[in-house]
DNA sequence: AGGCGCTTGTGAACACGTGCACAAATCGCG
DNA sequence: CGCGATTTGTGCACGTGTTCACAAGCGCCT
């Protein structure tokens, strides 16, 4: 490897403050490591090695390294990677220098929890705003937020730069709400209602469906299940006879 | 194409019970043409092209058709998948023709929110026992279900036949919880914790990190910014001045 | 019966992600 | 100063996933 520069660190001189295009799997990645990260760093770990690291963060180690080589060669052969300066540029990569605002649209059951929450605090964002729809609900405080009603989206977004809105209304209300985020300018949206989202280009979207999740252990357990009822491939099985107890090797932990 | 045996139809005489061992991804969107194809049966639609329902469920539709050409041939060329049939397959194939016992662990904030949601009902769940270990809250009634404590863990299991276990406790306790359940021979986890489990082989987990959703919306939208202040690469800017507004092309909906 | 339009199922090319294995680099110590 | 122990960064091979494009199949209409 020849003279690195560092793309995107911190406080520079003349820096390029382009961001070095990563791999999508990458980036869903970094925000494991960088909560490993902190752990470590309040353990009083100074150095970790990507061994270590990638233990921490329940990856392969050699996944571990490639990822952060995408950002810049910021370890130190025979020693490992200094822990401050690995979170200072894990967040900088990740925009979380800056405090982000969030904006909550739908205070029901859900979001009550995620207004009650304090842990988003120390992950980078701050919940600017609590939004509903339901005329009981405007004017509640969680956690010293006032519950506003949505139509007063377009004042608060003025006020306060909001980076990111969560729906968690109803299905049937959230195509209505994320076109009214976007209205405001609001280009990341996270997603707790079941349904998909139709949104302009430039827009990010992702979404937590719980279901969904279940859903796929499920299908895990289900077929474990058929695995254990059918020991061998090819059996001449006239139904689900509990004969072979044999256990195949199965894997462990499944990606998100 | 030859003979088709479809490997795993529901009702059926001699058939071989085994499941097919379909691509990870594809399991994952499996859950999402269902809930498409419940609306879609809702509609009263009887049939439906693989646009359409690729439409309703937001991806390719070649993607969609590969998906479901691995549980068998349940289309008609010319015509289009029988919407009832395909929910059928869908749900046999996950594991979803028994409805399946949830046992929640942590009735916090966050696992109050989980044990007054109706929603899991129609998807496939049943949450079937509520467990803390805070005295506190044990004996508290949510939705008809009373809370237990965490201890009681085993004689829970063994009346009830516990299929998943989903964690709602502060990441210090999640481990801990993780070596109960598993110990009363659960084998899927829903985590909900902010840290890594470690578990036996066989034993499937799976996390919901809505901080890390988050961190992912922040990178895009820390990248989004940067490149509208760079409209050409290797610019020589000093700092951040923001010069063009030029907006380069950008992704929609970026994968889950 | 035959033809025509529509839709599925899939081969093949391509893109992306993973993990091994090792050279290059660094540190500590004799 | 040189050497061995250690750990990073990465080339490469492999596996997984995505997308295009089209032949094969189906129903309908004439
Ligand atoms: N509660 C859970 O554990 C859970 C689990 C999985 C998924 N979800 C999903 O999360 C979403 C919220 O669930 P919930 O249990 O909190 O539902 P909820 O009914 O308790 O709350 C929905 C809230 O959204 C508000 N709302 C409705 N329309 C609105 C609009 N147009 N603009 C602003 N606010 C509006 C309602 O007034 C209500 O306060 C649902 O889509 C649900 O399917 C919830
Ligand atoms: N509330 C949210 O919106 C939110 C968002 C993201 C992540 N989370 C995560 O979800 C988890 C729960 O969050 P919360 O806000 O509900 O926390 P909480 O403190 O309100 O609830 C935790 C519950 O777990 C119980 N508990 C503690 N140790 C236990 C044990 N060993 N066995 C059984 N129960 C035990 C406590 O008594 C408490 O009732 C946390 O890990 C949190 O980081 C929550």
């Amino acid at each position: 490897m020849s003279q690195h520069r560092h793309p995107g660190a911190p406080g520079r001189a003349g820096a390029v403050p382009a961001l070095p295009d990563l791999p999508e799997a990458t980036v869903a990645r970094l925000p494991e490591y960088l909560r490993a990260l902190h752990n470590l760093a309040e353990t009083g770990n100074e150095t970790i090695s990507s061994e270590g690291l990638a233990n921490a963060a329940g990856v392969n180690s050699a996944k571990l390294r490639k990822d952060l080589s995408h950002l810049g060669s910021y370890g130190t052969r025979g020693v490992g990677y200094d822990v401050t300066l690995l979170i200072e540029q894990i967040e900088y990569v990740l925009g979380l220098t800056q405090r982000r605002a969030v904006a909550l649209v739908g205070v029901g059951n859900l979001g009550h929890a995620l207004a009650g929450y304090d842990g988003f605090a120390g992950r980078g964002f701050r919940i600017a705003a609590l939004l509903d729809a339901d005329p009981a609900r405007v004017g509640e405080e969680i956690n010293g937020l006032v519950v506003q009603h949505v139509e007063e989206l377009p004042r608060v977004a003025a006020e306060e730069s909001i980076a990111i809105g969560v729906i968690a209304t109803p299905a049937a209300a959230a195509q209505r709400v994320a076109d009214q985020l976007v209205a405001v300018g609001v280009t990341s949206i996270l997603n707790f209602a079941p349904c998909v989202l139709s949104v302009p280009d430039g827009v990010d979207v992702r979404k937590v469906d719980l279901a969904i999740e279940l859903q796929i252990l499920s299908f895990h357990e289900h077929r474990k299940a058929s695995l254990t009822a059918l020991p061998a491939a090819g059996g001449s099985a006239l139904t689900a006879l509990p004969g072979g107890l044999a256990v195949t090797e199965s894997q462990e932990a499944i990606g998100t």
